[in-house]
DNA sequence: GCGTTGTCTTGAATGAGTCAAATGACGACG
DNA sequence: CGTCGTCATTTGACTCATTCAAGACAACGC
């Protein structure tokens, strides 16, 4: 990586500062977490940090476009550094660990809907839900143990 | 429609009660509502229902395979009968409408992830962002009036 | 170094959604 | 048709993520 933060954040027009070097420190090393995640990880190395900064500090990085938000349903929004190259995601319906997942086309929107209604889209925002290779193995103990089908997911 | 929803509830092992048929009722008309929404308007067939009763139907009727429960970011959570048919959803950036889109493929997941990293993924659910065709008419007549180009929405 | 302006801290508030105990209604069974 | 067990609703308090506001502070241009 040639760039450093203090350049990409002069770039943004963003005063660079230690909260937002702590943030982007954590978001580099952790590619998708939690706000509060941030909060803690983000202490270790600027001890000071108020949960506050951090909402701050993600706020205007989101705006200034070095950062992305996704929020899956059911859980706390979570952020990460990879922007520009629309991709997607893999959620976990256990233990919401995300992945990437490369987009085919490349270029937003990737998809277009057959009938838009009016609508202009810019934007194809794509999630895949299922289980995680380690949540197969755990549900397959589970149900090698006791019959537990509670579950009936449906097309 | 043939079957009643006294029909589908029993069907789905649950109780035909009054605020249940309220809140049915309400979505049956609006299409995409969230919780607060539809107590207001259940409350209108059924005076004495509380916020809580409905988060409780609510969550018995996604339970019951009758609603389905969408999260678009930024927004509290929808609720819609159309179960099934695996379809999409149309958001506006700008009023948070949502419309339908149905579904190229039909079935679930409609889409495979090129790389699924171990997943094992059942569910594709794709949201479309972008203008409907109110706020499309709306924000022209802004961007003639005066300057206001706080957006910058690149990709 | 000095001042301006944007950023961080501190503290409190909002709003969606959940949990728990007690009352009440559904519907099966007699 | 009446009784009873079970599930549903009511009422009330509570959690959690996120946001708002006012003052202290630090970064950048000069």
């Amino acid at each position: 990586m040639e760039t450093t933060w203090e350049d990409r954040l002069r770039a943004a027009g963003l005063r660079v500062t230690r909260p937002r070097l702590s943030v982007l420190g954590v978001l580099a090393e952790h590619p998708h977490v939690d706000a509060d995640t941030i909060a803690t990880a983000a202490r270790a190395v600027h001890p000071s940090i108020s949960p506050q900064a951090v909402y701050g500090v993600l706020k205007a990085l989101v705006g200034g476009g070095l950062a992305r938000r996704i929020e899956p349903a059911g859980a706390p929004a979570l952020y990460e550094l990879r922007v520009g190259d629309n991709h997607h995601h893999l959620v976990c319906r256990e233990c919401g660990v995300v992945a990437d997942v490369d987009c085919a086309v490349g270029a937003a929107p990737c998809l277009t809907p057959s009938e838009a209604a009016g609508f202009v889209v810019d934007e194809a925002e794509v999630v895949f839900w299922g289980l995680c290779a380690d949540c197969q193995v755990e549900r397959r103990k589970h149900v090698l143990g006791s019959v537990e089908s509670t579950e009936g997911v449906e097309a």
